[in-house]
DNA sequence: ACTCACAATTTGAACGATCAAACCGTTCGT
DNA sequence: ACGAACGGTTTGATCGTTCAAATTGTGAGT
């Protein structure tokens, strides 16, 4: 195979100099335009590209963003890593950026991780994913001036500060639509099923439910409560309570659950109580909600995606910006989920439905 | 932040020269053993790591290798490719690999990327997951002698040919393991639930079943097709056939299912029928078989990886080998797959293990 | 006509590493 | 004792690009 052609080639069949090409492609405005076609006519002849390795050495910048992939596919709704990959994969390419992977065992292993990265100058910014409390790494992210983005909010600490710039998806906004669409099917009396308190996750999910509810029928605390049931997630561990629930007979008519898992355990539950029309409500869109029917609150993992580049480089920027040059000011993103409704929650006609919160339009979708 | 040091910097500190850094780092047995340990404290010293740009541009070699992320996560498989990247970014990462992605929306689109890729320099090798009959990126990866792998054997096309490594699967030594497993456990009239024929890897995983129960039963062809059913992957068709098959009354004492998808139909099916300890089997290990405690056969996507890499690297190798370097002999692998054993397939207090096939060893997993 | 500003293009010098060849000091064979 | 061979190390060139400064050409202003 015939060696690459090189901006050298490309200039001397184009008959200027290995600037102007380079000015072509990079800064295609301060060119002639005369001169600028016949360059592009030269590129296009020799089906040149530019050597990404010597544009790299050169410009000091990867173009790369560097993202962990969790050790473990956590459970049921692993597969939302991978959709967000997915998306982030084509929004960066979109702007001229490449996804690399890496793996760690723990977070100070990642911190080594990125360590090496960033020392290689492997990579011009990081996407962090499932931070927790006091997370190390931000800190070292922060310390070392390198660019980041958070998919998860800071928990614990300063959720505006102007260091920790985070995307995430409004557990709060597609709780609170998902019960707000059983009200409008005249339920009135809808449990949540939710993990224990204490994850920021669950409570702010929680939270969406109890808003709604408050909003509608002005129960107190109290009341909110008694309507709460929790357990760890898993499917088996979801069933037995939601068994033991439907034995208590509270004169419970729904469920909304704080994730899939759980939900498709009260889903096995209710059948098994013999009320498969029992109205039960997931979250994460995961694809056995898809395979069994299950409505489920769907995080817009391609808005998420679009966030977290928007904050890395700017609304446009083809660049990452570097960790100094950012205003002093809080940035981040709060994405609103979509419900998608299936057959879990068919209950009765769909009645009108009730100009609902920003988490927008509901989805409609049968299997078929 | 102060300049990253460079190899210059190693060299003053060590009294050496530039290029024994380099021999240091990439052949210390040339370097006499007390040079070699002065430029290894520099190196420690001053935190020196190699700038992979610079390495990259004079090497002539990426040392990334590029994976399309499939457009559609597949229903409820998806997670096979999640997991199937972890592995081999671990992998990878262990002989100095990274990992890159990219995504395109059709087999065209694919190859206009993979062209884009190796024009850039910026990939060693492609690994090529879901391939098709007739497969046209092959076909182009080999015109343009470009390092690849794929996961998955090529169907329709030669097995053996030298020009197409592969790695798969084997689903034929799945199968047929799982069918032991129950043959084990007394049973005799076992089904088989799959995809419509002429899926090759349906009919290979089929084959397992069948092959099984010709040893043991001495079944005809006719009796065979008897046991099968066919239907489309998803979960509500597998629920209405196996609906049908259990009405029918064939006596069938369990079912070995082609995916996870049809064997979590066929487990509500059966559950519904009042038959909870009916054994069923899947294929695939995906979360929600791990969820609903359902039995089934687990690809052991580590060794996918690390003989996809074995392939392209050789056995040891830390670079990848050019496409013309490689004996003209059929480079493939076809890794035994491990049958998980949980709820969904005891019936009876476990028998001795029949020495069964390459598949190995059971696990035995509850959830807790 | 002369300077000045400005747009368009070219030239030389990096960027940080490795390759290939040269160099130096020993040891060995004859 | 002389050249060859060899291990260990250094030197100059190079990978393909972009940066920064220099150069050329053009028109306006005085």
């Amino acid at each position: 195979m015939a060696q690459l052609p090189t901006v050298d080639d490309v200039a001397r069949v184009a008959n200027v100099s290995r600037q102007t090409v380079s000015n072509v492609l990079n800064a295609p405005d301060i060119v002639r335009a005369e001169t600028r076609a016949r360059v592009e006519t030269a590129i296009a002849e020799l089906g040149y590209r530019p050597h990404e390795s010597a544009r790299r050495l050169r410009t000091r910048q990867s173009s790369t963003i560097a993202i962990r992939l969790d050790p473990v596919t956590n459970g049921i709704s692993g597969s939302i890593l991978d959709r967000f990959l997915h998306a982030l994969t084509e929004r960066a390419a979109e702007r001229g950026m490449r996804v690399m992977l890496f793996t760690a065992r723990d977070h100070d292993d990642e911190i080594a991780q990125l360590r090496r990265l960033r020392d290689g100058a492997d990579v011009d910014a990081v996407i962090v994913t499932a931070t927790t409390y006091d997370d190390p790494r931000i800190a070292w992210l922060i310390a070392e001036r390198v660019p980041f983005v958070s998919f998860g909010r800071p928990w614990g600490s300063d959720l505006d500060s102007p260091d920790h710039p985070w995307v995430d998806v409004d557990g709060y906004a597609g709780v609170y639509d998902a019960t707000r669409h059983l009200i409008g099917r005249g339920l009135t009396r809808i449990g949540f099923l939710g993990w224990p308190a204490g994850s920021g996750t669950g409570d702010e999910r929680r939270r969406g439910w109890a808003t709604a509810m408050r909003e509608r029928f002005a129960l107190s605390d109290a009341e909110l409560d008694a309507l709460t049931s929790t357990t760890e997630e898993g499917v088996p561990f979801a069933r037995r309570t939601v068994e033991q629930l439907l034995g208590e007979q509270h004169g419970l008519e729904a469920l909304v659950c704080v994730s899939d898992s759980l939900a498709l355990g009260a889903m096995m539950a209710v059948r098994e109580a013999g009320q498969p029309r029992f109205p039960v409500i997931g979250f994460d869109n995961t694809p056995v909600a898809q395979a069994v029917g299950l409505s489920s609150v769907e995080q817009r993992l391609d808005q998420v995606a679009a966030a977290a580049l928007d904050l890395l480089m700017g609304e446009q920027g083809r660049r990452v910006i570097p960790a100094d040059e950012h205003p002093r000011e809080p940035r981040h993103r709060l994405v609103a989920p979509k419900l998608v409704v299936r057959r879990s929650s068919h209950l009765a006609p769909v009645e009108e439905e009730a100009g609902s919160t920003e988490a927008g339009n509901h989805n409609r979708e049968e299997p078929t």
